[in-house]
RNA sequence: GGGCGAUUAGCUCAGACGGCUAGAGCGCUUCCCUUACAAGGAAGAGGCCGCAGGUUCGAGUCCUGCAUCGCCCA
């Protein structure tokens, strides 16, 4: 074995060794109990980004463990198609690689191209996830717009329409103006833009003034209907209920009252209302039953609402309508203005809200039955706090626009009929207000269907047409727990893993999401489609902000694992899972031999140094265990050592398992990290040196116990590291083929999680291993304060009596050992020798002759005598305090108690040396 | 405007149920290439736990207010 490990080496061959042995395969029937994960469905649209690796460690931690565990375990893999952001890449590289637009090539050609896309890049993702070593089952990979899950969606969005659920309405959304699509609201990020606030006048109807009103888009005031002041604002209180005139329009406005809308601190008090233009506007409208105008066709161009201005693009327009009003005299001024605007994700320019037609799906009684499974803790939050987003945001109950503009994603499964005698009174009474279809009057059928229509199920006509428009991307998310397995078809997968066990995601999608599954899982199957749901970190950079390629502070999982290793990513990506909403990693930039830079970060250090010090304990353990005897040791022989260090695995596999059972990721390998390097590396192993090597049952238990101790933090760091302990498992097993507890001779991933044995828990030799460490660090501790460099071996006297002296003569060897002693004599008090060191471990003192530097021992001793005297009198305070007495668990009282005594033994012994080394040396 | 969070060592973070003599990793100082590991070992320095009140025998932990920063929703 190297010296340095060296992850390359390692872990390339593993991932295609488990996957050959079928290591991560679920079965449909089994008698083992079901454990089901589905994955996040990452975008095709790029690379995996830190986030996800986060995500699927966590995942992939959960899922090795429960297999372990001898669960049928499924971990579900897949992806997304993301329809805009698909869309949009695709589009933009037809743009920038053949200068032409998506209207060039056509919608089938379009399509034709996102998919060649898909290939090319969804099997990208699943290498990377395999890079990690995340456990899927790839036989079950699913994607949003396969055959399977269009089948889930079809039946749904019928099952949906035929109860009435899904409605046509009008809506103000926000409409890229560039891909001519509405864009969800978190595909909106707002900027801070320079603009201005022009102030502009509108002349009252009675000819008797004007009145000024301020606006940052003066263009829309082509699409003004109605002019709102404070119903409480004196300044306009009369003109409320009169009419002024909207300039370059010459059309008479009403002046409204509205105290939502209006600001009376902002600008003059007076403000235009442009409903189909803005989103305030809109609802101000709705509320005072105004006219609501477009003015805007779908290419940002003024359409034929705008009068003059028709066919101008919206900032020419802009341009226009401000000289003419200048033209007028009607601009009161122009002020420099800081505004907020819109911006679409996807094209980068700034939305415009729009009024279109769009399909929704009436949420009041999808979310009421969704909220009460949270309340009524059927489905459980981790960390619990993020239950309020999802009731808050369901709670709102607003309707789900599931209409999108676009060409890549499920069709829309409405037709309508084109005769125009052909419709149902009822269904053109439920179309929303302000529909096309109310506002024009123009009466259709539509209707849904499973199959291809061929006809008009109502009138019979062929003359039929298919909706144009694409369903949201998330409304096949929503049915990913139940669709990937199979529904709506009754499958043997979706009875064994249906309910999934957990769901593992970032809190930005907690309503997109999380709230959608949860109503269409239990609309379509009647059952929950998860019992937690755990919401991890997100990762930033140092300064607190997103990673993201446009701002180049993103850190690539791919790079990582190529300077640190799979392993070393996932340790480092778990030990930072704590439950706070955020977590930093400062990124390093950093040159690459080939020139290039690549964002790395510090933090990973901690996973690397972790798998080379487990490869390095391992090679020593393998050097040392050649002839290890197989079955249980005999207890006669265990010595403290063996004892304390069985205790210590027993209280760190029942502290790993409670982490991970309760998703406290960063706990768990923050136990086992503490466990393996302070407890194993840094003691056991060191006390061990001298015994593992001798023959006969002092040696051979020593050997069985390291075997087995090894054997044993292999398997519970193998959800966390799984390529490291897979290949020193291995190595283990040709050396050591039959150890004390479980089984070898198989893979790793597939051995039996841990269970602690009855008799490893030893209280008492925990107890005793505390004297001898604390005897140890002090001995250390006075050498290197007397410079004594570690070759130079010097004598040990303590003082001791007890139960303490019989632990420190029994384990005389250890302390040599570990404080480079060359002989310890121990005796009830004994005294200081004239030229001595003193060291104080707890309530034992003891000497090291032939060492004498009065001014440094005073230094140590006076230090310790003050910490000493602020714990005595902070634990006086105490129990001298009645109440502390009276009111504090016993159990309190008596370690406070225990705490003053130790602290009272210390102390005289602290201040005896002070005496003597002041009066003996000076 | 409403909700959620953060503020602990130079940096990044732990401290679930109040009992703390406040921990870790990195960084820093001193010593050590001791035959698993210098990506290592030993020892050490470094903190009025954002501020002000309150509850309690006892507050980093619970409550209220304030300050600063961040996220989400409108």
């Amino acid at each position: 074995m190297d010296k340095v490990y060296d992850p390359k080496q390692v872990e390339k061959d593993i991932y295609q060794l488990w996957l050959d042995k079928g290591c991560f395969q679920a079965q449909d029937s089994s008698t083992k109990k079901a454990y089901c994960i589905v994955i996040p469905p990452p975008n095709i649209t790029g690379a995996l980004h830190l986030g996800h690796a986060l995500n699927c460690t966590l995942q992939d931690i959960l899922i090795r463990r429960k297999r372990m565990q001898g669960f049928n375990t499924l971990w579900l893999p897949g992806m997304d198609h993301a329809g805009i952001a698909t869309q949009s890449v695709v589009e933009r590289g037809l743009l920038e690689q053949e200068g032409k637009t998506r209207h060039d090539v056509g919608r089938e050609e379009l399509v034709r191209r996102i998919w060649a896309w898909k290939e090319q890049f969804g099997s990208r993702i699943a290498r990377q996830l395999q890079l990690i070593g995340c456990s899927c089952d790839w036989d079950r990979e699913r994607f949003t717009l396969d055959e399977v899950c269009a089948k889930a969606v079809r039946t749904t969005f019928v099952k949906f329409f035929e109860e009435g659920l899904i409605y046509r309405g009008k809506r103000l959304v926000n409409w890229d103006v560039q891909l001519q699509t509405a864009v969800a609201d978190d595909e909106v990020f707002h900027e801070t833009v320079s603009g201005y606030l022009w102030h502009i006048r509108y002349p009252l109807a009675d000819g008797s003034g004007h009145l000024i009103v301020a606006t940052t888009r003066p263009e829309t005031m082509l699409g003004d209907t109605a002019v709102a002041v404070h119903p409480d604002d004196d300044r306009h209180k009369h003109l409320i209920g009169g009419q002024c005139i909207l300039p370059l329009m010459d059309r008479e406005l009403p002046i409204i009252a509205d105290p939502i809308l209006v600001d009376r601190a902002f600008g003059s008090g007076c403000v235009k209302v442009t409903p189909a233009h803005d989103h305030n506007d809109y609802q101000v409208g709705l509320r005072h039953d105004l006219e609501i105008i477009n003015i805007l066709n779908p290419d940002g161009t003024i359409n034929e609402n705008g009068g003059k201005y028709a066919g101008l693009d919206r900032f020419a327009a802009r341009k226009k309508v401000v000289a003419d009003l200048e033209k007028l005299g009607l601009i009161e001024k122009i002020e420099p203005y800081q505004t907020d605007i819109g911006h679409s994700d996807r094209s980068k320019t700034p939305i415009e809200p729009y009024l279109s037609d769009q399909w929704f799906v009436r949420m009041d009684k999808l979310s009421e039955q969704a909220c009460e499974l949270v309340r009524k803790e059927k489905i459980k939050f981790f960390p619990a706090r993020y239950a309020k987003t999802y009731l808050d945001w369901l709670g709102e109950r607003r309707d789900w626009c599931i209409s999108r503009q676009l060409w890549w994603g499920h069709r829309v499964p409405i037709w309508h009929c084109n005769n125009r005698e052909c419709y149902d009174p009822e269904q053109y009474a439920a179309c929303e207000v302000g529909s096309t279809e109310v506002e024009r009057g123009r009466r259709r059928f539509f209707f849904s269907s499973m199959e291809e229509p061929q006809s008009c199920p109502k009138c019979g006509q062929t003359d039929i047409e298919q909706d144009a428009d694409v369903l949201d991307t998330w409304f096949s998310s929503a049915l990913w727990p139940h669709s990937t397995l199979g529904w709506p078809e009754k499958t043997k997968a979706l009875e064994t893993f249906y309910p999934t066990d957990v769901l593992v995601t970032s809190r930005d999608i907690i309503t997109l999401w999380v709230a959608r599954m949860v109503m269409t899982g239990v609309h379509n199957t009647g059952r929950i489609p998860f019992e937690h749901v755990y919401i991890h970190s997100k990762i930033l950079d140092g300064h607190g902000e997103t990673m993201s390629k446009s701002k180049g502070n993103g850190v690539d999982p791919v790079d990582i694992v190529n300077r640190y290793g799979a392993d070393a990513l996932r340790f480092s990506l778990a030990y930072m899972a704590t439950e706070t909403q955020d977590v930093r990693m400062p990124v390093k930039k950093e040159k690459q031999p080939d020139g290039s830079t690549v964002n790395t970060s510090e933090k990973f250090d901690i996973g690397r140094n972790l798998c080379n010090k487990l490869w390095n304990a391992t090679r020593f353990c393998l050097s040392n265990l050649a002839d290890t005897p197989a079955g249980a040791w005999d207890p006669e022989y265990l010595e403290l050592e063996d004892r304390w260090i069985l205790h210590c695995l027993a209280q760190t596999i029942e502290q790993t398992d409670n982490a991970i059972q309760s998703y406290r990721f960063a706990e768990a390998a923050g136990k086992l990290y503490e466990f393996f390097w302070s407890k194993l590396c840094d003691w056991y192993m060191e006390i061990i040196k001298g015994r593992v090597q001798q023959k006969g049952p002092a040696g051979a238990t020593a050997r069985g116990v390291l075997a087995t101790v090894l054997d044993h933090i292999l398997r519970l760091f193998h959800p966390v590291i799984p390529f490291i302990t897979e290949a020193l498992w291995e190595r283990l097993g040709e050396i050591v083929p039959e150890r004390a507890v479980g089984q070898s001779g198989k893979l790793l991933v597939l051995s039996d999680w841990p269970k602690i044995e009855p008799d490893w828990k030893d209280p008492a030799a925990a107890q005793a291993m505390d004297l001898l460490q604390e005897l140890v660090r002090a001995v250390r501790d006075t050498r290197s304060r007397h410079d004594v460099t570690p070759g130079k071996k010097v004598e040990l006297i303590v003082s001791a009596d007890g139960a303490e002296k019989e632990i420190i003569q029994a384990n005389q060897e250890m302390i040599c050992r570990l404080g480079h002693i060359s002989g310890v004599r121990v005796q009830a008090e004994a005294k200081k020798p004239p030229k001595a060191a003193s060291v104080i471990a707890s309530a034992v003192q003891a000497f090291i002759p032939g060492i004498v530097d009065t001014a440094k021992e005073l230094t140590r001793l006076q230090k310790q005598r003050e910490q000493l005297l602020q714990r005595i009198a902070s634990a006086e305070k105490k129990l001298n305090n009645s109440q502390f007495i009276n009111r504090a668990k016993p159990e309190i009282v008596q370690r406070e108690r225990e705490n003053f005594a130790a602290a009272k033994t210390q102390i005289k012994v602290v201040n005896e040396q002070i005496e003597q080394t002041g009066a003996g040396d000076a």
